[in-house]
DNA sequence: CTGAAAGCGCTTACAG
DNA sequence: CTGAAAGCGCTTACAG
């Protein structure tokens, strides 16, 4: 049978509560019983159970990642960041793929609460705010990529704003006038902002982004394909495109090929995000790269700061810096049109 | 503070046992008491711990998933079949990132038994057969995607023989004779076998694979594309190339383009998995479909099956069937050729 | 410096 | 049909 503590405890010939104080470094042993002790455990492949020492309020060190999937790319990525730190911190990391959809979502929280993990990373959409609120009193949360509305708590984001401005500016900088956006619903915050960045630099510059040239869908690369596809038609169509993340990226790059279309030299193409995607694709997406290993590490850092203290009203607000990694899906922009 | 089951005896005027008892639905309980309990329950928003649960004795329901990194899109989508057959049982699974490094295999294992999880479901390497015979006395096993080596456990893997058969019947009835593969290490059993079925299903039509155009590199994109080019000069280049993943074909594809070679009109491309990252390239990647829902699912199956009983000597091994999904990196072989 | 005892929130024989 | 009590493997005041 595996060993317990008073497995250890009898070897030693010492009481659990001197066994327990060894583990933790806690009060005061003499060193000799101490090394003794340590043997013993050693010899006995000793491992204190976590369930056990968690029964009595101590951590769980356990996390949970709430993510609409992580079978996308994006968040793969992100939760490999996510377990790197939490692993480098002792803490395991349960993943939640809730679809975005509100049962998935009350589900898994539900779980976690009965499973007391110590705290929880939102990267998904959530009910509404009185699920955050509840969820809010029975432990740490932070949010994770995009904003969550009507309830302060902790976040961090990629500076998504600045993200559509650097687009902007490279498009800008290649000479493009007629752009169009292709971006996801705009109660997501992080399309929203994207899409708010990229008009502002183009207004700054003078130039205007069309109704017409600016779409919404939903976040499949079909979805991005078919409203690409749109837009491509018809005379005036755009000669540059800047797409919400990779995967709409590639859905307009298709739908480009389809419409005879060649990339970079008759439509540039941005993506956001950086994913592996986005080095994959014929041309190479140049994209607007989030920092997703800050971004994970971050999040960590951010729910354990948490455990400390009582909750605080004080909610930080953390956006991380984008960056602009040119490839070949970006040219000048042809100087007849 | 949150409701224990002290709470809901109390006011309802019963045991903890007989609220434990209709918790669980174990031994006789009286209609009246069930509902009344269950309305108090509910009304205090009492939910049971499962770490106290789980010290009795029952299970944690957390499962681990060993694998090389959750941030590869083949894994990702492992990942997430395997959360959803788990959360559908009413599991919930912690994600192990493991890079192939023994440390951090080590360190995992280890993490995962002080938490004493209910099983654990391995898809990368495992130090060597005394780690694994070890793991295997402390929690039920199954081996996913890849046979474990020295250590009998229950396995579900692709038919990556069969597999590498189809990728050569295709290349065979399009024509082209003069093949080369590209894949991982052989100490891997799916590369191996991936390769061996190919080369088998060759030899049948008479087709040799020569040894120089049978190439082992590391898991990476730049990997795949070195060698790839490597193979790609001289005038016995081969017409079609059949890549034992992804990743490697679209490494492949990019040392093609850089050679100023048309694929598939002068290289035909065959890779296996199908992830993602098959349907994004340019042109999109004929692939051998890995099953990776039901490989996910079926890991969780065998895992679960193995918690009724005692460790038994006979291990089961599924071999899922894979696919041909045609896309259009392969042609016919050019007559000339 | 060390240990006895209570407690964490459950489950499970066992007795009635 | 229901409950008292022991036990799961720890931690933490508290007393010495």
């Amino acid at each position: 049978m595996k060993a317990t503590i008073y497995d250890v405890a009898r070897e030693a010939g010492v009481s659990i509560a001197t066994v327990s104080k060894v583990i933790n470094a806690k009060g005061k042993i003499s060193q000799e019983r101490r090394r003794e002790v340590f043997a013993i455990m050693e010899r006995l492949h000793y491992q204190p159970s976590v369930i056990a020492s968690a029964l009595t309020g101590k951590h769980t060190y356990t996390l949970g990642l709430l993510i609409p999937d992580i079978a996308n790319p994006f968040y793969g990525e992100v939760a490999r960041a996510v377990e790197d730190r939490g692993h480098q911190l002792g803490y395991s990391v349960i993943i939640c793929s809730t679809d975005n959809r509100d049962e998935r979502i009350e589900q898994y929280i539900s779980v976690l609460k009965q499973k007391r993990i110590d705290g929880i990373m939102v990267g998904t959409g959530l009910g509404n705010a009185d699920t955050l609120r509840e969820l809010s009193e029975s432990m740490p949360i932070v949010a994770i990529g995009r904003e969550l509305p009507d309830f302060p708590v902790h976040t961090v984001v990629a500076d998504d704003w600045q993200g559509g401005r650097s687009a902007a500016e490279h498009l800008l900088l290649l000479g493009h006038r007629r752009m169009a956006v292709l971006c996801e619903s705009i109660s997501l915050s992080s399309s929203r902002d994207r899409l708010m960045g990229f008009k502002e630099r183009l207004e700054e510059s003078g130039v205007i982004l069309a109704e017409r040239h600016m779409k919404h869908c939903k976040h499949r690369m079909e979805d991005g394909k078919r409203e690409a596809a749109r837009m491509l038609k018809g005379s005036d169509r755009p000669t540059a495109i800047f797409c919400c993340n990779d995967l709409l990226a590639v859905g307009a790059l298709q739908a480009a090929k389809e419409a005879g279309l060649r990339v970079p030299s008759e439509l540039s193409v941005v993506s956001f995000d950086n994913t592996i995607l986005a080095s994959v694709t014929d041309p190479p997406l140049t994209s607007i790269a989030q920092p997703m290993e800050q971004l994970g590490a971050a999040a960590v850092d951010l729910l354990l700061e948490q455990f400390g203290q009582e909750a605080s009203a004080h909610k930080r607000r953390i956006a991380l810096r984008t960056e602009l990694m040119v490839r070949a899906s970006t040219a000048r922009a042809k100087l007849d049109e």
